[in-house]
Order: structure tokens, then C-alpha cells, then sequence
DNA sequence: TATTGTTATACTCTATAACTATA
DNA sequence: TATAGTTATAGAGTATAACAATA
């Protein structure tokens, strides 16, 4: 009786929900910055250099779903907030190697106790077993969102 | 032993690929759009419509997290596209009451069935398990969305 | 000739501040 | 005096197109 396939009509009311959701909660987030001087993509570039050590600004770009133009801006603000650091690739002179500062991880760990008390405030509003989904959804979300 | 209140390490980084996934998601829900003369914004907007029935620009600035005068905007824009009519208000002559038009059903109806097919081509990457975790957050994310 | 990154430019969306009309 | 909506303006973030340097 459960049609568990992909295309169900369950299947589009969820694509719906979490459509508007994320484009609502997206603009919220816009405002409600951790760091006053950084921007969610800029935070989001922080995050993934944090995980992957270091990266090209190309390789930058395609992760964060962002035209090459629009990452060159991005490491060329936080290089200029000492975020971030620019090397030469060491096989490619066309490329360069972008790593985050010491400065960065004391950031992000100062951002993510910001992050905790906007997620105190916002937990009054959901139950223990709705954050219990949430929890579970939040690594398929961010499958999904690198897909 | 499980710490079932909030603030955990768990919800830390949770909150965390939530936030970093709905930026990410935002981003390419902007430019993947089911009707390319309309913004995510202003589908929102169309959607509450057809739940609310109707609804002034002040209860869809506060619902969609917008400032009034980008709601005006906003209004104005689905109103010249002949998605949306505009009233007066028959207590309050301040006010105007915003209602869907037939032309809107017929085009969420259409985007819905577009937003299939790019529902379709991501579930290529998720397994049937994620998406039954995805099923089950796309309420609470809506109502976080709405906190 | 193809690719990486940059520069120059324009666009979309949203916000803030100041204003009008009504309550 | 307070509220709903609008107008005018500015700003943030991103994209596209054209270009430079290197492969």
C-alpha cells in the first residue's frame, strides 16, 4: 500500500515545504549573522576550508554552487579580513591555494556559540521530537545540497 | 547517557548543516526557478495565497519575513503578471486584500509538475532511507521557518 | 586551443527612511 | 497619535561578458 517510490505526491508536498522553508529561513539567516562582518557564503567558504584543509578558488566555487567571479570576490574579502590566506599552486601558476588563518578557526568557534544561543532561542518553539527529525535530516540535507 | 535537552554538540552541528545547507539550497533554488519570470519570493508568496485564501501585504510581509515595502513590490510585480488581485479592504480603507487568481492556480499546478522533474533528477543521489528522513523534516522545517 | 582566475559591469532582491492616507 | 501601505534611495550579493596569464 505505501508507494515508497520518488515522484509520489508526499513526495512533491515535501519538495514544496522544504522549497519555501529554506528560501524563508535563507533570508532570516541573511540577517541574523553570527559575525556582523561576514556573510553567510563567506561563513559557508570558512566552514568548508575548515574540513577540507585548502582548496583552489575554482574548486571553492564549485562547492558553493557560486560563479568563479563571485568566489574571487569572497577569498579577496576574507584574505582582507585576515581570514584567509593565498599561495601559489605549486604545480599550476595559473592556480592558487587558499587556507584559513588561525584567526579563522578562533572565529568560527566564537560563531558557533552564536550559533547555539540563536538555536536556544528558536528550540522554545519545537518539541524534543521535532528536533529530533531535524537532527536526522541535517546530514541529508547537506547531501543534498552538494548533489 | 543521551542528553536530550538542547545545546548539545549534536544540535551544534546540526544547526550548523542546516544553516550551511539552506544557503547552499537557496542559492540554486534561486536560479533553478519553475517559472524563470518568477522569484522564490514571489512563488512563496503565491503559495500562502492559495492556503490563506487572501491575505493583506502586511500579513504576507510578516508570513514571508520580507519588510513591508519589498511586499509592496512584490505585490505589484505578481499583479502585473495578472497572478494576483488587489482590493480594497472593506473595514479598513488603509488596507488592501491580496487574492490569487485563476491564472495563479493553473501556474503553481504547472510548477508543480516542473518542480517534480527537478525533484526526480536529485533523487537520483538519495537513497530511499533519506528521503523518508527528508519526508518526515519538511513540516518541522516549515515551522521553524515560520518561528 | 583550453583553462584558471580576474576585471568591469549590470541586475535582482531586500532594507531603511521619509511620506501619504486613514484610523 | 498610531498604523497600513507606498515612494525613493541605497546596499549586498551574485551573474555575465570580456580579458589576462598559463597550460
Amino acid at each position: 500500500m505505501p508507494d515508497l517510490s520518488h515522484g509520489t505526491a508526499d513526495d512533491a508536498a515535501a519538495v514544496n515545504a522544504i522549497r519555501s522553508s529554506v528560501m524563508r529561513l535563507s533570508r532570516r539567516l541573511k540577517r541574523q549573522r553570527v559575525d556582523e562582518s561576514l556573510s553567510p557564503t563567506e561563513m559557508s567558504v570558512l566552514g568548508t576550508l575548515a574540513l577540507c584543509g585548502s582548496a583552489t578558488p575554482g574548486e571553492l566555487a564549485r562547492k558553493e554552487h557560486v560563479q568563479p567571479p563571485s568566489m574571487t570576490r569572497i577569498v579577496a574579502l576574507l584574505e582582507a579580513k585576515g581570514l584567509v590566506r593565498l599561495e601559489p599552486h605549486p604545480d599550476d601558476r595559473r592556480q592558487k591555494v587558499v587556507s584559513p588563518t588561525e584567526q579563522a578557526e578562533t572565529m568560527l568557534e566564537d560563531a558557533r556559540r552564536k550559533r547555539n544561543a540563536w538555536l536556544a532561542s528558536l528550540a522554545e518553539g519545537l518539541d524534543e521530537d521535532e528536533w529530533a527529525v531535524l537532527r536526522a535530516a541535517a546530514p541529508v540535507l547537506e547531501k543534498l545540497a552538494h548533489l
